[in-house]
DNA sequence: TAAGCATATACGTGTCAAGGTATATATATG
DNA sequence: CATATATATACCTTGACACGTATATGCTTA
C-alpha cells in the first residue's frame, strides 16, 4: 500500500501543505487538522502516506503524536533536479549573452513562437 | 484540461522518463517513442501534458515535431525546495554536533523509533 | 472502571488520469 | 494524386486515490 514514488507523495497538495507546516516545527495531528482545516481522517491518511514514504516520523505524547519532518526522501527530489539545474544555468548563460549583444547593438528582436 | 500544479505532471514516471531525455538535446516525438519504449499516443499525451505546463516547447520540423525542455517549472520545483534545505542543513549541523559529541566520549548512543 | 479525548482505520463512493485502439490531420515523395 | 510517414486526438475501459462517515484503538483522569 506505499505509495511507490516521492513524486506521487508531493503531488498532493494537502500532504505538500504539511510537509510546509512541519517544515518550522513538529505538530500534533489535531494542530494540523486546525491550522489546515482538514477532518482528522484525511490528516491521518496523509500522515500515513508520508510516514510510510520516509517523509515524516512521529513520537508518542501521552494521547498525541508529535510528527516531524525527514530530510531525505525530499533531498532525493533534490538531486532529481541536478541535470536540470545544469540545464537552465547553460541556458541563462545564453540568455545572458543574447541581453549582451542586445546591449551593444540596436538589431530588433527576433521573438520565438 | 491543463493539470493544475507542476508536483502533479511530474508525478508520472513517463513525464519524468521524458524530462530527462530532453535534458541532453532535443528530440522528435519518434525518437521519444522508440527509446523510452512507449507507444506514440502515449508519449504525444504526455507531451501535451508538458507543454502546456510549460516543460517543454516544440519547433515544426517537416512532419516532425522537435521538444525541447523550458527550466521555467523546474525552477518553481526548486524554489519550493529551498525552505525545506534550511531545515535539512540545520538538521546535518545538528548530526555533526551530535557526532562530535560522540567522538569524545562513550556514551552508548539512544536509539529512537 | 467509566467516560472522554486523540488518533487510526474500514468501507463505500465519486472522480480523474493513464493507456489502448482507432482515426484524423499534416507533410513528404513517387 | 496516391501512398507513406509523423504526430495528434477521440473514445473507451480500468484502476487508483481522496474524501466522508462510521467505528476501532489507545491513553488519561475522575
Amino acid at each position: 500500500m506505499p505509495v511507490d514514488s516521492v513524486f506521487e507523495v508531493i503531488a498532493e497538495p494537502n500532504r505538500r501543505a504539511i510537509l510546509s507546516l512541519l517544515v518550522s516545527s513538529q505538530r500534533s495531528v489535531g494542530e494540523i487538522e486546525r491550522q489546515l482545516r482538514m477532518s482528522q481522517p484525511t490528516v491521518s491518511k496523509h500522515l500515513r502516506v508520508l510516514r510510510e514514504a520516509g517523509f515524516v516520523e512521529s513520537n508518542v505524547d501521552a494521547q498525541r503524536r508529535l510528527y516531524r519532518l525527514k530530510p531525505e526522501p525530499l533531498q532525493e527530489v533534490d538531486a532529481w533536479l541536478t541535470p536540470f539545474r545544469r540545464f537552465w544555468s547553460a541556458h541563462l548563460d545564453a540568455l545572458e549573452r543574447h541581453l549582451d549583444r542586445m546591449d551593444h547593438s540596436n538589431e530588433p528582436k527576433k521573438e520565438e513562437h
